[in-house]
DNA sequence: GCGACAG
DNA sequence: ATCTTGTCGC
């Protein structure tokens, strides 16, 4: 089994690839979200990619898979606990998406390290993180108004590793980060013009929605 | 020593 | 993550 200083060893390997400016090819076409659910009375869990059509939100595929959980929450080593079902479930996929969008943070984590730049260094695919709360990093309450951003700031102020972004009128932000392959300005970007109704973009809440009926059409199939 | 701590 | 309907407030 893998070991906590292995994991952190591996993420310092893995991060050294991260690239932070826009490598991927313009316009998009396939959008995805990656999110992963939890059973309450269980120790499964079921990862869910759903692909969207950039320009209509409409979904293209969709593919979960849903296991028993390997690794333990510890803040800052979460990918390792929501890596196995994601990886899972995109060998399933048949539509491969030009970029995805996870429930989680990029780099603005305190090794530089979250789910989304795990993903995208392992699939060597576009990410980006958005995260509900913050993990890492102070910041100032963003205007008012959708589409106001405040920097993510760490080390002293001296360095910017996300954005908190208001995607609804006075509604709590949500927290962007590069993942790999894309820049702050790019993500925060493509996550408002995702989020147009709700507080989450659009891949997220189709990927958490399937991720439920994975596990619960699981658990029909396998009683306790 | 005392908090903080993605999902 | 999960527990969870109605209800307080804009």
């Amino acid at each position: 089994m893998l070991t906590e200083p292995d994991a952190v060893a591996e993420q310092e390997k893995l991060r050294q690839q991260i690239i932070t400016e826009n490598r991927f090819r313009q316009p998009i076409r396939y959008i995805a979200g990656a999110d992963v659910e939890y059973d309450k009375d269980t120790n499964l869990i079921a990862g869910a990619i759903a692909v969207l059509h950039y320009d209509t939100l409409e979904l293209a595929a969709v593919a979960t898979h849903v296991m028993e959980v390997t690794f333990p929450y510890i803040p800052g080593l979460f990918s390792f606990r929501e890596m196995p079902p994601l990886l899972a479930a995109w060998e399933k996929l048949t539509l491969k998406p030009d970029l995805i969008i996870c429930d989680g943070h990029g780099i603005a984590h305190p090794r530089r390290f979250g789910l989304a730049s795990h993903l995208g260094t392992i699939l060597d695919l576009p990410t980006i993180g958005c995260g509900k709360t913050r993990l890492y990093g102070t910041f100032a309450e963003p205007g008012a108004r959708r589409g106001s951003i405040s920097p993510l700031l760490a080390e002293d102020d001296q360095q910017v590793i996300g954005n908190a972004l208001r995607t609804q009128d006075n509604i709590n932000p949500v927290f962007v980060s590069t993942g790999h392959k894309v820049s702050l300005d790019t993500a925060t970007a493509i996550v408002l013009e995702m989020a147009r109704l709700y507080r989450l973009p659009e891949t997220t809440r189709i990927a958490d929605h399937h991720g439920r009926l994975a596990m619960e059409a699981y658990k029909e199939k396998n009683p306790l």
